[in-house]
Parts: structure tokens; sequence; C-alpha cells
DNA sequence: TCCATATTCAACCATCTGGTTGACGTTTCC
DNA sequence: GGAAACGTCAACCAGATGGTTGAATATGGA
């Protein structure tokens, strides 16, 4: 899930892939025409189609020799929700953020919050 | 706006600057107090402040010798907004569409939406 | 003044990223 | 069968990223 927020992120920091993004909410693509507007070589794209595909945002499925692109919105949903969760947490439990620590980080057990 | 949204999403896109993010909900925080909990130099912390203070998700204020550090949620509002509107347009405008590509990528004017 | 604290800077390093090109394996179609 | 289309792989490259260490710069306090 940390993983998960780490590629959702690091996915969407790249405006090339963010249009590819914008793409394929208007209908399911094929890798070429994806690349068509693109002004750089079908492998870049098909790169990015596969940082997309590992961060869960968009599927892949290959139907004689076209391999078809459809969006797979939970994953921006799920980094969506982290946001919007995030500003709600009112006051926090310092156990629990130790914890989370860990889990974010792996940080060891002695992780301590300053001033806490 | 395109770049911001690049280097917001590229800021949270490290686990150790969401932490720090998280632990500046509670409260301000010195630069020190902010690398106590972690396993990495001052230094390190130092930079990832910059990286996030740079996304416009945290700001920082020098009072004497110490430089505290604030949460500012404007800037993740801006990119929850992003991708909350993301899911919500159905069905896309070819030239707007364009525009936005222009826009986003930098791409020239002849951009064409194949299987548009 | 002198020392400790708070923070950044500069140089360095290993690894990741985003792009290129050319070769390669499949699938389709004449 | 053989050519063309679809897509990936491999090798390579430049630049960004995330970390280190040690020196430098302020500031605060005895």
């Amino acid at each position: 899930m940390s993983q998960t927020l780490d590629t959702v992120f690091a996915a969407l920091a790249d405006p090339t892939r963010r249009a590819i993004l914008a793409m394929l909410l208007e209908d399911d693509m094929a890798v070429t025409d994806v690349a068509h507007p693109f002004a750089m070589s079908l492998a870049a794209i098909s790169k990015h189609l596969q940082v997309l595909a590992e961060a869960g945002l968009i599927s892949q499925e290959k139907r004689g020799r076209v391999k078809w692109c459809k969006l797979e919105p939970d994953a921006l949903r799920e980094a969506s929700v982290w946001m919007q969760g995030f500003g709600q947490m009112d006051s926090l439990d310092l156990d629990a953020f130790e914890r989370f620590l860990a889990v974010e980080i792996g940080l060891e057990a002695e992780a301590e919050i300053p001033g806490g």
C-alpha cells in the first residue's frame, strides 16, 4: 500500500503520463494510437505505459497483435482518498504515528516523535 | 500549474516526505525536530524539506536560528482537485484536449487525437 | 568572547529516469 | 511464404534524485 502510493504518485508526476491518462478517459486505445500525438518514440511511450500499468492506473490486454490500454481509476482513487483523509486527521495519535512511520519508511521501533 | 502538478506529485512520491507531511499535520516543527525520527542525516531532511517547499506543500519561516516548517495544504488540495475532476470528465472535447496537451507537454499545434 | 546549536552548502557517489536507436518476436494479410 | 504492422527488448546516454560527509554560516547564551 505504501509502495502503491509511491508508484502512483511517481507515475502521476510526469506530464506525458498524465496526458496519456486523459486520453484513455475517452476510450481504450492501442499502444500505437496512444503514441501518435506525442513527439517521442514508440518505445518511450511503451515504457510510460508500463509505469502506468505497474502503478495500477491502467491495464493492458493483448488481442491479436494489438495491445489495448484501459484506464483503471481505482489506484487513482486510492491516492485521492489518501490525500483527502490527510487533511482530516485532527490530532495525531503518537503511537499510531510511530506504527505509521514504521510501515511507511521501514523505520525501527525506536522511532520517537520529537516534542511528543 | 502543470509544473505545479509535476512538483507536487513528485514530492508526494517519496515516503519520507509523506511522513514529514504527516508529522506537520500535528504542529509546526523546527528542521532538527522534523529530522529526529528519521534514520538519515539532517542535510538529507533539509533537502526533503526544500522539495516540499518548492512544491508549495509546506512553508518555512526562520525565527532566530530556528527555521519553522508549516504545512500548506493548498497545493495538496490542488492536486486532489485534479484527481477528483479527472474521473468526472464524461466525454472529451477534442479541441479542448489538444489545447490541454499543448499546455501539459508543450506539444505543437499539429497534435491530433488518434481515433478522434 | 567563546562555545554550542541550528541549518545549509559543496562535493561526491550510486541509482533511477526518460529518452534514443536498432534488433527482435508475433500476428495479420496478400 | 513473405512483407508489413504492432509492440517490446537491450544497450546506451544525459540528467535528476536521494543519500553521504565535512566545512561554513548564523544565532543564542554563558
